[in-house]
Order: structure tokens, then sequence, then C-alpha cells
DNA sequence: AACAATTAGTTACCTAGGTAAATAAAATGA
DNA sequence: TCATTTTATTTACCTAGGTAACTAATTGTT
């Protein structure tokens, strides 16, 4: 019948996201606070330009997020040497903290993904990453431009 | 490495979305307003239960959106003879209007699928059903308890 | 009949994501 | 150099989705 694709895309989108916030609770972190983090330990500091290219995002999408995440103590905002960006890196805390946490999600979406074979995972991103392609926005890298891992 | 598929999954969940805003931005209505149209169109009147239960998401949600839809005209509520619940009607222009916006978002969903063979398609909604089955609440159907089509 | 429990819907409040417009710093060009 | 344009970030405002707590109607129980 109809395009059903569109309709499994966004449940499951939504359903993996209330499983990711369930867990992340205990932390007081939420699911899209817990991708900046990720990235952040994956590629070191970055600017905030750096951050919503990678993720994908509008700007004041991750301004306002890292706003929340810079309050509550899990990153903290440096004025780079051109004075328009700042640079962001994870607190000592969140360096502390992310490694369980990080387990902890990963254990989860094994859980989510318990139904699929290994094959069938690589299968479902490459399908995934087909769709949506009509406009050049929708690229992505794997890496930012510049990753400074301390 | 580490586990891409629901950075994917978000990532094309949101992009999809957007593309279809666009569309229904000359029309003055979003994705998720439109999927209660196009829910409506198919099922014909459904109480409020019933939407938020087939489109898989939580009553308050629902009740935002038929608020708006209600205010900009495209829809109708009325008490059952059970007064607790509303049940909810396209409006006349809505029916009116319906079918040429849902030639254009299938038109959109056929350009943003368009990398992927029907073979393809079947496969990745198949593969998409799969997933976040950890909890029972992630269960649903294709059609709801009872359609009422006038 | 009367009280308790369930059900439908709403309200208030939180995060997430988007656009448009503003600001301030840096880069460019006449 | 000084005006213009571009770039990084922010602010204000919109929709979407979630949880928790509330009201009102219905159903169940005694």
């Amino acid at each position: 019948m109809n395009n059903l694709v569109f309709h499994e895309l966004h449940q499951k989108s939504r359903l993996s996201i209330k499983e990711v916030n369930e867990v992340l609770k205990a932390y007081g972190l939420y699911s899209s606070q817990y991708s900046i983090l990720f990235c952040l330990k994956r590629f070191g500091s970055m600017t905030q330009t750096e951050i919503w290219q990678y993720l994908n995002v509008e700007a004041p999408t991750v301004t306002r997020t890292l706003t929340r995440l810079e309050k509550s103590g899990w990153i903290v905002r440096k004025a780079g040497s051109d004075k328009r960006e700042r640079i962001v890196y994870l607190s000592p805390q969140a360096k502390k903290k992310l490694p369980e946490i990080q387990q902890e999600i990963e254990r989860l979406e094994e859980n989510l993904l318990i139904a699929l074979s290994d094959s069938e995972q690589d299968q479902l991103i490459s399908l995934l990453k087909k769709i949506c392609k009509s406009t050049e926005k929708g690229e992505m890298n794997d890496e930012p431009a510049g990753a400074n891992l301390d």
C-alpha cells in the first residue's frame, strides 16, 4: 500500500531516544546532551561549529544544549584565538564519569538491536545511508575537520 | 567500531521531517499535523485515544497538535456518547485539500527513497521493525481497533 | 446506592530541533 | 584605511515529544 518507511523510521527514532533517556536519567542527562559529550570524548575539544556540523543539527540547537551542559558542569567553554568562536571541552568530572555512561548506553543499544545479526546491522546502516540524499546538505563525514584529542 | 545505527536513524528521521515540513509549509502544516490528518483520512473519525495509540505517541502530544489543527480549521472535535471522549473529524476543507497534499508528500517520499529498489525498501522496513523490541510498548498495529470510514 | 478504581483528556513544565534576525569578530576589497 | 561581506554564536519564537499531576466521566464492587 503506502510508504511506511518514514512512519517506521520516526517511530524507532523516538522509541530509541526514549530508551536512551531512561538510562541517562540516573546521570541527569538527555540523549542529545549525551551525543555531544560522546562527540567531545571521541574528537577532543571542538568549536561549536564543528559540533553542529558533525551532528548535523542547526547552530542554535547546539548553543542551547551546551548552555545546559555547562550549567550542569559537564563541559567548559573557552574563547579561542579567533574571538568569535568558543572552544568546548569536557570537564574533569565528565571525563571521569563518561566511560561508565558510555558502557551503559552501549549495552542498551546492543539490546535494542538484539534481533539483528551483525550483517543485518550493517545492512540497515547502509540502507539508511542511502535515503534522503535529495539535498546536498544531507551529507556527513565520520570525522570533523580537525580532531584535537588531548 | 561503535554502533552507528542509531546515529544514522536519528539523522535520517530529522532530515526527512525537515523535508516534509518544507513541502507542507505551503499549506501551513507541519509533519506531525499531517500525520494526524493522514490517519483520519485513512481510518475515518477517531477518538483521541485511537489516534495517539495508532501513532504511538503520548496523549498530551496529540491533544496539543489537535488543538492547533482545530484552530486552523483542518479538523473538528465533537463529544461522543461517552462524554469523556472527543471524536475527531476531518473538516470539509481538509477533505478537499488532502488528496493534493498527500500526492505531494508521496512524491517527496519517493524522491527520498530514490536510491533504494523496491526490495531494498521492503528490507529496510522489515529491519526497522525488528529493532527496539525490548519493551512491550514498542508494538504497533496497522489498523486501529475500529475503523469508521464515512 | 455509594465508594473506589479506571479511563479520556488536559494542563504545566521539561528537552529537542527548526527558522529568522541580531551581534560581534574576522576576512576581503576598493 | 575604511566599508563590505562573511563567519561564529546567540536570541526569540515556533512545533514536537515526553513525564507528572490534575479533572471529569465511566465502570466495578460492595
